[in-house]
DNA sequence: CTGAAAGCGCTTACAG
DNA sequence: CTGAAAGCGCTTACAG
């Protein structure tokens, strides 16, 4: 062995007594070389701690079995501050990586500048996960110069017809309607819906479709007085969205707002305009938030199953590296009655 | 350039009509290259969509411009739960390597397993930061094992004593200390530590240390009768904990729960045990998880700051893989008083 | 300021 | 089953 630094297949050669092809080959399992070399190839590699270069071993075979994450944030006066959806998603995501022995990088962009997608075309990654909302308008010029670029990629969000590239979302839809339901038949008859409904967010817009099917299906005609634009999912804005249509001397009986972190800021706006939620007014909203069971008022919501969404993105991501057909696949969602809504006797 | 595939420097060299060794060169930036071939050179670049190969580039130059960032935690029963407080550091961290110019590569670890270390020993990586706690006896050995295969590391954890490698950690003492002194202040005279307090786990013990100086300062004589064990950072064994310790019969007038999922738990146990908080008894934890100031009785606790912490762990790593002399450093803690103390009046 | 050449550490046809 | 050799795409002394 070199007198310092890493060892590398040849010093194992020259231990073993054989070529470095040799060292390679048995190194990666081949069955072209003997149980006994092999054997004794690995022994001395594992002596050594040698372990192969995996600049080198890219390098030749052209891909380099890693996986990369953008998450898209416009920065927040708080660095460090995720939406904790993401977050969630970010631990299903690290651990379907390496169970498929990928490795993962990880790396924040901003909507607003150019993404700094590279990845691919510079060999560090085989494939780009796309996580984060942001105008979907925007975002669609670049998917589609991915498309172009031939890079493999898949995004989570609504999956939307004839769209770049492939996404794999939930189905907003069904969970606005079903939420919806839920609420109809706790005799609201008043629904706000908080959250924005035009192009630049498809998933509001879903779930507000959903929240119209269930209206339609109970013979209810929809108010669109009842729907306040809301387009970051924070507190604040949930909250001012809210109080605004509040302001506008709009009554309303239930709130269903397209996101936990709107559903909690709308909570707020409630209770400081005299309304007692969830005896007055029910308010659900959507992702199942950690936090949505430890608020003060634990939250009815939608359930998106991140765990699961995690895994379906990489397995999709990593067929289409493989060269397979992949199609956009949609997730189902469930709703989690608790106490906002008030469908539960207060304890 | 060549018909499919990726554009090389060769490509733009033949375009450009000079050596590719002078491509490389411009594309680096060198100043020996003169500004005319130079921006002729940038510009066929762009307009072949090159980018330098990584793997190419790192093998030749025997360095990876990447951090890998492994974060230890024993599986859960739901996959996709992270400590929350890991979460908030891997935001931090994250931006703090791309302002460096580094990916970050991530990696999940079990405690229990052989980590996975060898990204540096594979060239994968420059450096290991090291993210989550467990048993400290256990994994001081591997650090030991770390520091002397010269593996770049840094760890966030508690500042100890002739520590193998270097650690960026939070005064958990002061910490301690100083939302004890709060409590004391506000009258409480019989607190409960939750947390274990054994070398397994360092920083619970010098939070009860500060806790016990802030005791001696008042002359008040700790009651060891007063401290449960509590490992992991879970509502479940706070919640167990407090229970315990109230079915012994102890009373108590307050609760300083090692980190803010214990609080939360502790305070449950208290309301089932027929206790109010805060009037009866005051709760605070440690950490400032989002979820703390979300919880339904919003929690004192001390602040440990995520953002600087992963500005500093990135930053003393670099140094270390400059070849820099590094020490370890402790980062201020910050009483963030809330209601579960009972210092505010109740709105 | 520029070019020809060596070499980073592998993997893998090719030949035996 | 094994070895000699080519080559992945760069960076960087070396020579001019």
């Amino acid at each position: 062995m070199s007198s310092k630094g890493k060892a590398t297949s040849f010093d194992i050669a020259y231990e073993a007594g054989v070529s470095q092809s040799t060292v390679s080959r048995a190194l990666s399992g081949s069955s072209l070389v003997s149980l006994d070399t092999r054997r004794k190839i690995q022994a001395i590699a594992k002596q050594l701690n040698y372990k192969v270069d995996k600049n080198a071993s890219c390098l030749r075979r052209q891909h380099s079995v890693t996986l990369a994450l953008l998450l898209f944030e416009d920065p927040t006066p708080d660095d460090s501050l995720i939406n904790p959806f993401f977050l969630s998603m970010l631990g299903s995501i690290t651990r379907a990586c390496a169970r498929q022995g990928y490795d993962l990088l990880i790396s924040f962009q901003q909507f607003s500048n150019d993404w700094h997608a590279d990845y691919q075309d510079s060999h560090k990654a085989d494939g780009l996960i796309l996580l984060g909302y942001g105008d979907y308008l925007v975002a669609r010029s670049t998917l589609q110069k991915l498309v172009e670029q031939n890079t493999h990629f898949v995004r989570w969000g609504a999956v939307v017809e004839g769209q770049p590239g492939i996404s794999v979302g939930c189905d907003n839809l069904s969970g606005g309607r079903a939420i919806t339901e839920h609420l109809l038949g706790l005799g609201r008859r008043r629904i706000a819906f908080v959250g924005s409904i035009g192009e630049q967010c498809p998933e509001f817009r879903d779930r507000y479709l959903g929240y119209c099917a269930a209206h339609e299906a109970a013979g209810i005609k929809v108010d669109p007085a009842l729907q306040v634009d809301a387009l970051d999912s924070t507190e604040q804005v949930g909250h001012q969205a809210l109080a605004n249509l509040l302001e506008r001397g709009i009554t309303v009986d239930g709130v269903f707002a397209a996101s936990d972190l709107l559903a909690i800021g709308a909570t707020n706006a409630l209770r400081e305009a005299g309304f007692e939620a969830p005896q007055q007014v029910s308010v659900v909203g959507f992702d199942d938030l950690p936090m949505a069971s430890y608020a003060s008022l634990p939250l009815t919501t939608v359930q998106q199953d991140t765990k699961l969404a995690g895994e379906v993105l990489v397995e999709k991501l990593l067929q289409q590296i493989r060269g397979e057909a992949v199609e956009s696949v949609m997730l189902p969602a469930k709703v989690i009655v608790r106490r906002s809504c008030g469908a539960r006797a207060l304890p």
